[in-house]
RNA sequence: CGGGCUGUAGCGCAGUUUGGCUAGCGCGCCUGCUUGGGGUGCAGGAGGCCGCAGGUUCAAGUCCUGUCAGCCCGACCA
């Protein structure tokens, strides 16, 4: 085999990996504009079925969908002053149109608490009209520094819920529920394991009371953000006067929270569950689950194609998502391409399958070849859907697991754990550790190991006695890593 | 936004140091045959504003200036 049809090995260089696999996968594109990336089909798709998958998460959490304009005034940046510093820095501005100078400048949104915050006020005015509970699938723009396809671009996709709420307890109650919606996605649909838990103040969302995450680990050790939900208390109410009369005949500002997810996840799932022959997808999200590939020479074909129609249409009226290859290709050739693109099952039928009324069934997640009846073909596929669903998850959760370091307590051991894993090239990965909750110390972390805060676990597996930097009693137990 | 590296065919690269004939190679692509249960083989062919703009020169892929984009390393982030 050519050495440059293979991708760079994920040893060799992770970042060159990823990069090169997205591409051969299909899933996107560089466009013209500095930081921007164009999803192409196969991409897209993806995203179309996260968004249902959270959509339905959604709607049967009493939320409903809604659309508010992309260009917000600047003057609503001013509103809530956390909001604004966070977020200035990144902003693209439209300061023309039709020829002339606007009056006000116009934000490319970032995020919508602004524009939203304005609406309710409008919206609400009595207890009855609560809790208001819209999400927004949309772009947003935040112009970053430095960029990666899908993890960090200048324009990305994304989904941001926003409820308002006449009290704190059921704001946090709605802020709480949606972090474990996010959780139950990732880890029931993507296969891709979470640690939720709340983030630092340092980490914290402009303009947030408090912010919760979702963290997942790449294959690299390093730690992505793979959804947020923040509790906002009362600070863009009062910015932007959303006040309701209350049963007790009080005027009062409601609470609000946000939340959201964004196509960040495809490169979870692609830095999860990819290996050295492309990327592998959950069956529950493939676009296609199962591809069919005739084998055997073109004499012979005729003869194949007899059976081969036939499985294809009885699993696709059993509903799986299959598709046939039927290129002009060596089934070599073809193998290796949906393996590359990361398609779960691939059904080969051959002449000698013909002979004995059976078929190949490969699986992508281990590798593993064995023969079905064309009997029972169709059990034996659902049968493997579910299992590689639940080993994806399996070896995702076990690779997280085995790399989450909980026997840490001080700055020399995480310095020598450091100084080992370099060596050895092991992965360096996450570590459990106490700490005071002063941002002094979160900071030394930071500056003398390049970890940074991931969140703080209601239920940390392992409660921390000292803080790691200064040696005073822990407050909290916190993820510490290399994050993206 | 600072430091470094890179832009030559769809992709990966050579050529640039020392300016000079018609700009090459591998993969991919097209045609034909061949092969077909892990990237088949052979033959023929198409494809270039040498990132973009300006400059130096008799002559620029090659030298100079600017600019844009990508990657890597830092400061900021879903």
């Amino acid at each position: 085999m050519a050495e440059d049809l293979k991708l760079t090995p994920q040893s060799n260089d992770f970042s060159a990996w990823y990069l090169e696999a997205i591409q051969r996968a299909g899933l996107m594109d560089y466009a013209p504009v500095r930081g921007c990336i164009v999803f192409k089909p196969d991409g897209y798709e993806l995203w179309e079925r996260i968004q249902a998958g959270l959509d339905s998460r959604f709607k049967a959490t009493g939320h409903r969908n809604a659309y508010f304009p992309m260009l917000i005034p600047e003057s609503f940046f001013q509103k809530e002053k956390e909001h604004i510093e966070g977020f200035n820095p990144e902003l693209p501005w439209v300061t023309e149109a039709g020829g002339e100078k606007l009056e006000e400048r116009l934000a490319l949104r970032p995020t919508s608490e602004t524009m939203i915050g304005y609406m309710y006020s409008k919206w609400i005015q009595s207890y009855r009209d609560l809790p208001l509970l819209l999400n927004q699938w949309s772009n947003v723009f935040r112009w970053e520094k430095r960029t990666m396809p899908f993890l960090r671009t200048s324009e990305f996709l994304w989904q941001e819920g926003h409820t308002a709420h006449a009290d704190e307890p059921e704001a946090r109650e709605e802020t709480m529920r949606m972090l474990d919606v996010y959780a139950d996605f990732a880890e029931n649909e993507m296969a891709v394991p979470v640690w939720r838990g709340q983030k630092t103040p340092s980490e914290r969302f402009a303009g947030a009371v408090d912010t919760y995450s979702i963290e997942a680990m790449m294959k690299d050790g390093k730690a992505l953000q793979a959804g947020t939900s923040h509790f906002l208390g009362q600070n863009f109410a009062k910015g932007f006067d959303i006040k309701f009369l209350d049963r007790d005949n009080q005027l009062k500002y409601v609470h609000t929270t946000s939340w959201g997810v964004s196509t960040r996840l495809i490169g979870a799932l692609v830095m999860v569950h990819g290996d050295d022959k492309g990327i592998a997808l959950p069956p529950k999200l493939a676009p296609i689950q199962v591809v069919m590939i005739p084998i055997g020479p073109p004499k012979l074909r005729e003869k194949v194609m007899e059976k081969f129609g036939p499985v294809y249409d009885a699993l696709k009226s059993a509903g799986v998502r299959v598709a046939t290859d039927l290129r002009d290709e060596t089934p070599g050739w073809k193998f290796n391409d949906w393996e590359m693109r990361g398609v779960p099952i691939r059904l080969e039928l051959g002449p000698r399958d013909v002979e004995n009324n059976q078929c190949v069934l490969a699986r992508r997640d281990t590798g593993d070849k064995t023969t079905a009846s064309l009997e029972n073909v169709i059990s034996r596929v659902k049968m493997l859907i579910d299992e590689i669903q639940i080993n994806m998850y399996k070896k995702a959760l076990a690779f997280r697991n085995g790399n989450c370091h909980l026997g840490i307590e001080t700055m020399d051991d995480l310095q020598a754990h450091i100084a080992k894993t370099d060596a050895s090239g092991e992965l360096v990965g996450w570590v459990l550790a106490g700490w005071c909750g002063h941002p002094i110390c979160e900071a030394r972390i930071k500056e003398e190991t390049k970890f940074t805060s991931r969140n703080i676990p209601a239920e940390p597996p392992v409660r921390k006695e000292k803080c790691i930097a200064c040696d005073k009693e822990a407050t909290h137990t916190f993820w510490i890593a290399r994050a993206y």
